[in-house]
RNA sequence: GGGCCCGUGGCCCAGCCAGGAUAGGGUGCCGGCCUUCUAAGCCGGUGGUCCCGGGUUCAAAUCCCGGCGGGCCCGCCA
């Protein structure tokens, strides 16, 4: 990372800080380690604590005991940044000099500009992105939109750092479920879209309506051999089933029906059917390409338009059925053959991956848990045909080799960890070590919608179109109620952005409950409010109307929330820094919250263009135009949009 | 049965990895503030056995051990 340190006002600060302490204590013959003092060096939890603190304790015994001696000698030497180191309870209390803290961040801000606290990597990567990847069968979900808006943080917190980023979605468009979808669609003869719905909201009816009545049909074989305490339970599940498949048809009127016709007039074996189609789409059954083509281009056009509403775009749509042709796959399987990890696993070839995990330096260097047991990993069916991880291993190795991405993330759920490192120790057994090291599985756990079990085979499931419908129905009806008209466009800003601040608020760690009434809600807390809070800076900028001079800022008015708000602004750049290379987009949330809790209030009580002090009101310009460019940043970190009026 | 993750006011979340001051926000509820840079705002009030029990420590929401509760995974599914 390139340590611009004029661009990172609290790193000057810290410094000095620290070199103060440091050579106090070695005056007093007290040894202490610079660096911890400088890890220890924390927020006092109140203002009138002073701006630093440092826990005596935690550094010696001897500190807490001669802390008055220290004080003073502390308030000498660091006489350039601080002004009072006060001792109290065990902590050593130190109060910044108002005219050091003002003028780093004077400096800071008016050099670096706009780009105030991103931090620019010295050698950039090659970064891809892998996300989304929803299986092209029905419309995107809420918990798509989570992956959505995390995977998106992911590549723009590379972008920021300026790496070279690629993002790819990647179309699982064979196997059973795409073969359902198929089946149901050929069945009921390429059914149209009717008027107000999209066509991957269509297909993902006409996928669950497949699925279940090909589910009903398997429990009526079932029940003919069942006992009588069996065929009750048997009949509890069908009247479920049954009701799926009324509420489906509640929706598209006719489908359902037409599509039980044709499956019992045909008395077919719905999923002997199914099973055979399949097979035809995997071994590239010419016959069926262009049905299958166009099945799966009108529900990945619909994706890709939800995807757009949400400001997200793809630079590559990787088809899986295009990565089997290619014999990518078979190439892999040969090579797997050959490894001294090749295995059978019940009669079924497998990659020992169990035996390599054995070793607890490559668990280590593969981030996979000490103590998670690791199965072999299946390569394909007795019949030969391959399995997903499969696929996915050959997927793997297609990514690294034509991005040349020293990175490579999957964002993907949490459920899947074990096939996740399943894939890492693969690639290592392979011989592909340093892929195994560099492709990280950035996981997130599921989301809930309060009062609803989700079940995309039942066409249970809140889609992401939905919520964004709704948060835009309500951003309009917030602004009537206010006497203004917002445009389609702004309504929609304030739509997504809600919707990515709800997924980006949690950590990815936690499982998310999606409530829409809150998420709908915009009050504080919400992407909203932070839209408005900018809304407001930037609307006292341009009233203002000129360059701010950061040269003629003065410090005396620093106190109080002003003092705060300096303090908070010039933290930015190492949250940012932390937030962009851990990956913890929260923890921007948190901040950006903290930051408009403290500009709004005083918004509210100290009027900036009617300062008639000169230089103190250059000093609120410029905390006015630090918070707007902290906003503006953090927004492009998390992929939330700027409005000009709210 | 084994593994991973989570448990913080009525509801949601931060803090835990790198232990430190009276545990922070939001939401909800009650009351107040628009002639002054955007009231989607601001101010005040209300509300907590940090799941439980031990241990380590001058100091534990945070670390360790043992429980309890919830989620997920352990397939020739994806």
């Amino acid at each position: 990372m390139r340590s611009s340190s004029v661009c990172d006002p609290y790193a000057e600060i810290r410094e000095c800080v620290v070199k103060a302490v440091a050579r106090a204590a070695e005056e007093l013959g007290l040894g202490v380690d610079p660096r911890t003092v400088g890890s220890l060096l924390q927020e006092p939890p109140k203002p009138e604590f002073g701006d630093l603190a440092l826990p005596l304790p935690r550094v010696s015994r001897q500190l807490v005991e001669r802390c008055a001696e220290l004080a003073p000698l502390a308030e000498d030497i660091g006489g350039e940044c601080v002004e009072r180191v006060e001792c109290v309870g065990g902590y050593m209390n130190i109060r910044l000099r108002s005219g050091y803290l003002v003028g780093r961040l004077a400096e800071a801000l008016s050099k670096c500009g706009s780009s105030y606290g991103i931090a620019r990597r010295d050698k950039p990567l090659r970064v891809l992105v892998e996300f989304v990847s929803a299986n092209p069968i029905h419309p995107l979900h809420i918990g798509s939109g989570r992956n959505a808006a995390l995977g998106d943080f992911v590549a723009r917190a590379h972008e920021l750092l300026g790496d070279v980023v690629e993002r790819r979605y990647y179309v699982n468009d064979l196997g059973l479920q795409v073969a359902y979808l198929v089946y149901g669609y050929a069945k009921l003869g390429r059914p149209k879209c009717p008027p107000q719905m999209k066509d991957d909201h269509l297909l993902g009816l006409i996928y669950a309506a497949a699925y279940t009545v090909a589910d009903i049909s398997r429990l009526k074989k079932r029940m003919e051999s069942a006992s009588e305490a069996e065929a009750r339970e048997l009949r509890r599940e069908l009247d479920s089933l049954v009701a799926d498949l009324l509420r489906i048809r509640e929706r598209v009127p006719g489908l359902v029906d037409e599509l039980l016709r044709a499956a019992e007039a045909a008395s077919e074996d719905v999923e002997r059917e199914v099973r055979e189609l399949s097979r035809a789409l995997e071994l590239g059954d010419p016959s069926l390409a262009e049905l299958h083509g166009e099945v799966i281009g009108r529900v990945v056009s619909g994706i890709r338009a939800t995807l757009e509403r949400l400001g997200i775009s793809f630079d590559r749509w990787d088809y899986e059925s295009e990565l089997v042709r290619s014999g990518l796959v078979d190439e892999l399987l040969a090579r797997a053959r050959k490894s001294e990890f090749f295995t059978y696993h019940k009669g079924a070839p497998a990659l020992d991956v169990g035996r390599l995990a054995e070793r607890p330096e490559i668990r280590e260097a593969l981030a996979v848990s000490k103590s998670m047991e690791i199965p072999p990993l299946v390569l394909a069916r007795s019949d030969g045909t391959t399995l997903y991880t499969t696929r996915d291993l050959a997927y793997t190795l297609k990514k690294f080799s034509e991005s040349g991405a020293d990175l490579v993330y999957n964002v993907v759920a949490v459920e899947q960890t074990l096939p996740q490192a399943q894939l890492r120790l693969a690639l290592y057994a392979l011989g592909y070590e340093r892929e195994a090291r560099s492709l990280v599985h950035y996981a997130y756990e599921m989301v809930n919608v309060k009062g609803l079990a989700m079940s995309g085979r039942r066409a249970r499931y809140v889609t992401v179109d939905e919520v964004l419908d709704a948060l835009v129905a309500r951003a309009r009806s917030l602004a009537r109620e206010r006497g203004v008209e917002i445009s389609d466009e702004a309504a929609l800003k304030i739509a997504r952005s809600a919707l990515r601040y709800v997924m980006l608020s949690v950590s990815p760690r936690k499982t998310l409950v999606f409530d829409l009434d809150q998420a709908v809600g915009v009050k504080a807390g919400t992407a909203t409010y932070l839209q408005y809070t900018l809304a407001r800076a930037r609307s006292i900028l341009s009233k203002y109307g000129r360059e701010i001079e950061f040269s003629r800022v003065g410090a005396d008015g620093l106190s109080g929330k002003r003092r705060e708000l300096a303090l908070l602004i010039a933290r930015f750049p190492e949250v940012f820094r932390r937030v962009a290379t851990e990956l913890t987009p929260e923890d921007m949330v948190s901040y950006l919250n903290r930051l408009a809790e403290v500009f709004n209030p005083w918004y509210d009580s100290d009027p900036v263009l009617a300062e008639p002090d000169e230089s103190l009101r250059n000093l609120k310009l410029m905390l006015v135009y630090g918070t707007k460019t902290v906003i503006e940043n953090s927004f492009r970190l998390l992929g939330l949009d700027a409005l000009e009026r709210v």
